[in-house]
DNA sequence: CTATTACTCTATTAAAACGGTAGGGAATGT
DNA sequence: ACATTCCCTACCGTTTTAATAGAGTAATAG
């Protein structure tokens, strides 16, 4: 399951996805219309920024913004920014490869099953962007 | 990512399915062939006991055995049985299901992705069994 | 220049989850 | 009776998660 602080990435970057005319948003306004906890909040959004996601601006008029547009940021890429691997498995990890302690990796049948459960899953996510998980009108 | 519990599950099934011709096998065979801690393993063994994909014996000659044959045992089985819930989401979950408390389910957008990448996994996790993810000899 | 606004950064905390351990109890076979 | 082996409950230490606190820095308005 994702962690809170993805699922609350998400809720913030779809609403400045959907208020993006309105340029830079205060984090506290994100936190009010999303019902997330301010100061949470605030670490999220860092983080967001210093991995070239979102922009900020600083003093009157400032906040978040951002840089790219919302067909261009995929969704893996957010999942494995905050929540770490999406693989079920460390040894069939693409960006965050472990070896395995306790297997063999080139006898073992569950890393093939737990490729293919990647696979499936990154096909989705990897061309999946947040234009698509904007709300519904 | 799926647990340790989960992995040495699958570790213990497997050898379980490997050596089904020698009768009840004890934890303690497990746990050294497969280097698993041997009271972390008991828990183990015991919750898929309870949950109807092994049985057991005591005493002299006693041990744990596969129930069913390996092609019926589901994957998706044995990781919602230990690790909970195979969905990225708690609103998207099938057998476990919550409703998110942020969000309008209605009109979010998330869980329409988050349903695709579920039923993505579940193609696979579903329809593979224990024989699949056998040992390669 | 200074007050205000708003993001930045580091540290702390409480609770839950994870991984593992301890030790007696109950059933079984000889 | 006795050794064997699973059964059961409780406990423990560490890490992660989710959240909070508070001082610091930068930008802007006037």
């Amino acid at each position: 399951m994702l962690s809170k602080k993805t699922q609350y990435a998400f809720h913030a970057l779809t609403y400045l996805a959907e208020n993006q005319e309105k340029g830079p948003i205060l984090i506290s306004e994100i936190s009010e219309e999303r019902k997330i906890s301010l100061k949470f909040l605030e670490n999220i959004l860092l983080e967001l920024k210093k991995s070239g996601i979102l922009g900020s601006k600083k003093g009157k008029g400032g906040g978040y913004y951002l840089i790219k547009a919302p067909e261009d940021i995929g969704l893996a890429k957010i999942i494995r920014l905050l929540d770490g691997p999406i693989a079920l498995l460390p040894c069939v990890s693409l960006n965050y490869y472990e070896r395995c302690e306790n297997c063999q990796e080139d006898i073992c049948g569950l890393n093939v099953v737990m490729s293919e459960v990647r696979d499936n899953t990154l096909k989705v996510l990897e061309h999946k962007s947040l234009k698509d998980v904007l709300r519904k009108h």
